[in-house]
DNA sequence: CTATTAGATTGATATTCTTCTATTCATGTC
DNA sequence: GACATGAATAGAAGAATATCAATCTAATAG
C-alpha cells in the first residue's frame, strides 16, 4: 500500500463539495461471518448441476433417492457424489441411507437465509 | 456409462414395491438454460467481499464510489477491481464514470432473479 | 506540458474446482 | 461364502479463481 516516496498524501485531489467521496462512508451491513456464510451458501448454488439438483429436491417435498437424480445429468456417477457432497458440506441438503440407497434432501434453513439476504 | 460386460441391465437388484427408487422420476423444474443463468449470478455472490459488496451497494441505494469501497477491504485496489468486473459481468451491477471517479450500483432485476427462484 | 490521481488491465503464482477412471465400502441376493 | 449393486472415496489432469505488484489509461491540477 505505501509507495517508495512516502508522501503524506494530505492534499490529493481536490474534490468538488457534495462530491459523492466526501460525503459519510458506507459501511457493509452484514459482518464478515455473515457474509462468509451466505457466500458459502451461494457458492454452493454458483453451479448449474448444484442448482438443478437443489430445483429437483425442493419440488419433490420429501427425500430423492440419489438412483434416481443420476440419470438426470450427463455426469458420471462420482461427479455427481462429489456435487452433492459439496452441498451437504455446504448445509443445504442432508441424506439418509436406506440399505444401498441413499437419500437426499433439502434443508431449507439454509435456502432460507441467502433468500431473507436477497429480499 | 457402459461397462465392457455390457449386460441387458434388466434384471437388478429388486426393490421394495412402493421403494422411491420405483415411483414416478422427477424431473428439474428449471431447464438448462435458466439454471446456467442462476447459477451465474449465485457463483458471483459466492465469495465473501463480492457478497459484502453487493451488500454495501443494496443498502445505498445510490451509486457508490470505488473509491469509497477500497478502504472497506483487506485486499489490493486491483483485486478489488477484479471482484467488481465479475459482479459486472454476471449482470449483477453496472457502473458509471464521472470523470475520474467511478461509481457502481446494483441492477436489482439480477439480484431478483435468484431471490424468486429462491422463493 | 508535467505531475498526480482513480481506476482498470496485465502477468504471474498459488489455490481451488470440475471431472474423470479406478477403487473401496456396505449392503443386498443366491 | 461368492457375487452384484448403489454410493462414496481416492487420485490425477486440466480449467478456473483469487490475489498481488507492476503497468497502463484517462482525467485533472498546477
Amino acid at each position: 500500500m505505501s509507495t517508495a516516496t512516502e508522501l503524506p498524501l494530505s492534499p490529493k485531489t481536490k474534490r468538488p463539495a457534495g462530491h459523492p467521496c466526501c460525503q459519510p462512508v458506507v459501511y457493509p451491513d452484514v459482518d464478515r461471518e455473515q457474509a462468509a456464510r451466505l457466500a458459502e451458501i451461494a457458492k454452493a448454488l454458483g453451479d448449474p448441476i448444484r442448482l438443478q439438483l437443489i430445483d429437483v429436491l425442493r419440488k419433490h417435498a420429501g427425500k430423492v433417492c440419489v438412483c434416481e437424480l443420476v440419470p438426470l445429468f450427463d455426469v458420471s456417477q462420482p461427479t455427481l457424489s462429489h456435487h452433492l457432497k459439496k452441498l451437504r458440506d455446504a448445509g443445504i441438503v442432508d441424506s439418509e441411507r436406506q440399505g444401498l440407497w441413499a437419500f437426499y434432501y433439502v434443508r431449507p434453513e439454509a435456502v432460507g437465509e441467502l433468500a431473507a439476504w436477497l429480499s
